[in-house]
DNA sequence: ACTAAACATGAACATATGCTCATATATCAA
DNA sequence: TTGATATATGAGCATATGTTCATGTTTAGT
C-alpha cells in the first residue's frame, strides 16, 4: 500500500470522520525526532532487568558490584544495562578510584516509574 | 557466575557497601511479577508507531482506517500494533457497525507520554 | 444471498535485544 | 613493575519485535 503520511489519501473507500479534524489530529503531533527520542527512553524502560536497577538506585547509589549481587546476575550483564541507562541519561555515575557508583541522574524517572507502577497496580 | 539473587554472597571480592544497607535496598524491590508487569507497560510504549497511535487518540478517538491514514501504514501494521496497546489496558474501542473507534483507555497513560516528553524536551 | 468494506490475525522475514564469554582498560597494593 | 580487582565492551547466539502478505471474520448495502 504505501501511502505517504503527509498526504491523507483515503486508506478505506469512505471517509468517516471529516478530514479537517483529521488534519488538525496531525499537526498535533510531536515531529519524528521527538516520536523516536520518546520511544527510546520507553525501550530503555522496558527490560525487568533495567527496572529493577532503577528501583534499587531510587533507594540509595550502588556500584555495578553491588548491583550485580543485589539482582544475582553477573558484572557484565550489568554493566551492559548500565550502559543503556546511562546513554539515555536515566543514571549518571561518580568513580571513587576502581569503584564506579551509579545513582538516578534524575528524580524524574522515579517518578515516571512509580507513575507506571500504580498505573499496574489498581487494575 | 550464576549467582543466585537470594544469596548476597560476595561476587567482588570486597563488599563495598555494608550488607545491611544492600538487604535492605533488596527487600525494597517490587516482586517478580510486578517488575514485569511494568517492563511490558514500558515495552508496549516503546515503538514510534505507538507513540504516535497515543498521541493522536490522546486529542480524539479515531477508527482503524483513520490511524493507517494519518500514520501513513497499512491497516494491517496499524491493527497489529492497536492490538498491543489494548492488550496492555492502554487502548479501549467501540464498535460502531463495522468501524471499530479506538480512544485511551486512561487518561494516566497520556500523563506519562507527557512526563517522558518533557524529560526529552528540556535536554 | 451476494459482494464489498473495515478490521483482525497467522506466517514469514529482516532486524533488534539481552545474555554469555573472552578480553580490554583503569586503578590499587605490594 | 607486577599482579589483582572493578568495570567496560566487542563478538556471538538465542529469542523477541515490527512489518508485509495472505486470508479470515463481521457487518452493510443491494
Amino acid at each position: 500500500m504505501n501511502v505517504e503520511a503527509g498526504k491523507l489519501e483515503d486508506v478505506c473507500e469512505i471517509n468517516f470522520t471529516d478530514e479537517e479534524a483529521i488534519v488538525l489530529v496531525r499537526k498535533s503531533l510531536s515531529d519524528e525526532p521527538k516520536i523516536h527520542r520518546i520511544a527510546e527512553i520507553f525501550k530503555a524502560l522496558s527490560d525487568p532487568t533495567r527496572i529493577r536497577v532503577i528501583e534499587a538506585l531510587s533507594i540509595r547509589e550502588l556500584c555495578v558490584c553491588d548491583l550485580a549481587n543485589l539482582l544475582g546476575m553477573t558484572q557484565s550483564a550489568i554493566s551492559h544495562q548500565l550502559r543503556i541507562l546511562r546513554q539515555n541519561s536515566i543514571l549518571k555515575y561518580r568513580k571513587e578510584g576502581r569503584i564506579v557508583y551509579y545513582s538516578l541522574d534524575d528524580e524524574h524517572v522515579s517518578e515516571i516509574l512509580d507513575s507506571v507502577a500504580s498505573h499496574v497496580s489498581h487494575r
